[in-house]
DNA sequence: ATAAATACCTAAGTTTATTATGCATATATT
DNA sequence: AATATATGCATAATAAACTTAGGTATTTAT
């Protein structure tokens, strides 16, 4: 596994593109999701992924919806029209940061 | 300008990096040199570079010259030996969280 | 039975940066 | 000549975004 470290910053423009992409999704199912997509390379911590949510909901990107599944409870988040908007500002400003860092730490194979 | 935040746990990789490139460098002209690089798209602050310098320092990947120029002073900093061989692997890791980071935002322009 | 997986959560502490200062010399502008 | 900007170093207080460690409870696999 990789540095870490290196993803302090990109949490919640991950969890915002996946809702994007999958439509509503709980937490459990992200941190699934994000360690499927990266073979493992990067696990989302549970301590950093609830409160991340609670943000994202307080802000008003997204919403929340509760449901029940056998005797435990999931909590569906799905985004806003607002949590739409920002996630395409949010994925634009990860694609301008990974052409810049691509350029910068390895100049032969930038992305332009 | 982007997301500065999205930066966060790669300052040490580019000190290491434009060293690796550029033998040897004094503070101010690491900072310019990125601003330069970068288009203006990131802005090392002088309060995260010189505390991330003496870091390194510490940590015997850098070695420090001070010179004289006119009145004032300049420090130039150096990979040492080891600092060479974890700029390797702090390259490696960035290239590997840049893939990964194209392949979750963006699965269509992965680079791989 | 017991362990592992599923599912939520929070609090303390750490890391890494930003913002705000401070000091001093050199150069450009009014 | 006075003032602002650029060059060059540095640290301290604060903030952001995590990790680590802990908690509760249900479901499935061993």
């Amino acid at each position: 596994m990789g540095n870490q470290k290196l993803y302090k910053g990109s949490l919640q423009t991950i969890i915002l593109k996946l809702l994007a992409t999958n439509d509503k999704m709980y937490g459990y199912e992200i941190t699934q999701k994000v360690k499927e997509l990266t073979k493992g390379e990067l696990k989302i911590t549970e301590g950093a992924l609830y409160p991340a949510l609670h943000k994202l909901e307080a802000d008003g990107l997204l919403n929340v919806e509760v449901a029940k599944v056998g005797n435990r409870l999931r909590k569906y988040y799905k985004l806003t029209e607002n949590g739409t908007k920002e996630t395409a500002n949010k994925l634009e400003e990860m694609q301008e940061f990974l052409k810049t860092m691509q350029h910068l730490v390895n100049p032969k194979f930038s992305l332009e």
